[in-house]
DNA sequence: ACTTAATTTATAAAGGTTATTAAGAAAGAA
DNA sequence: TTCTTTCTTAATAACCTTTATAAATTAAGT
């Protein structure tokens, strides 16, 4: 349930020496319902009604908070905006060519991966990322027409 | 051996209405030359000596048309800069999250994770990417001592 | 050599993100 | 409650990478 992990969040950051803020709490609650996984400034536009003094630094500011604190993680993307997953458990994302749309699915661990790329490259491993690119049901429905 | 590579680019632009100028040779053969990734400004930057005029929209200009062409491919990152890539077969990148040096690897088609993204979300799958982030052998020995 | 269309250069502009700083507010202490 | 301290916000400017624009230049075919 949402509310729940949106709980054992504010409850982690209580634990540190962040303090909670009306701001921080909606942009978490924000995070924490819509299962997208909303760019900053598609967070600062959804709180717009609610905080319509709410400065798009301060949505990037606690962004940045959450992330040393754990309780969220930062999608990079090449030229376009970051997104941020407050779905910190590890897993893949599957994201649509054409709407941009992203969906979670989970993968066990690519470990075979990691083990051969330790031998071959001589690195140390400490994570990976992976994403799969393609058409997301409703795109591939409307291309067909 | 690079010499071979770089003058098959060249051919492969030849095909098209792409002219060759001096500019995007040096490019070209600085790509083919280092065997590192490296971004526009790090190409704009190599080639200040040769071209101490080309403008650094030059640079971006001659890399998207390779792209288009098919002879380089964008690797693109967060914030930080994309960098470029001209060995255009399929293989994935070993990252040190120390120094940021890239390493090629080979690893056979991750098929299996894609069918299962394909039944999972219903998408059709197009491509994927995969990176694998760690310490190069020189970072982790400096870390040592 | 001539012509045409592609290319370069220089510059401005866009877009996302971060830095700065003064004003404001949260959390604990008195 | 009130005070105090430290963190946070808001507003703005700045930064950095990349793209757009427009005039001058040049490659390639005729």
């Amino acid at each position: 349930m949402a509310t729940e992990r949106l709980q054992q969040a504010i409850d982690s950051l209580k634990s540190t020496k962040v303090r909670m803020t009306p701001q921080r709490h909606a942009i978490l609650e924000y995070l924490y319902e819509s299962m997208t996984h909303p760019t900053a400034d598609e967070i600062y536009k959804a709180l717009e009604g609610k905080f319509p003094n709410m400065s798009v630094a301060t949505v990037y500011n606690n962004l940045r908070v959450f992330k040393e604190v754990g309780i969220v993680k930062e999608l990079t993307y090449g030229d376009a905006s970051s997104r941020f997953d407050c779905v910190t458990t590890d897993h893949y994302h599957m994201i649509c060519n054409s709407c941009g749309k992203i969906v979670d699915f989970d993968y066990p661990g690519l470990d075979e991966v990691e083990s051969l790329a330790e031998h071959v490259t001589g690195f140390q491993v400490e994570s990976h990322r992976m994403e799969i690119y393609g058409k997301c049901p409703d795109c591939s429905t409307t291309a067909k027409h």
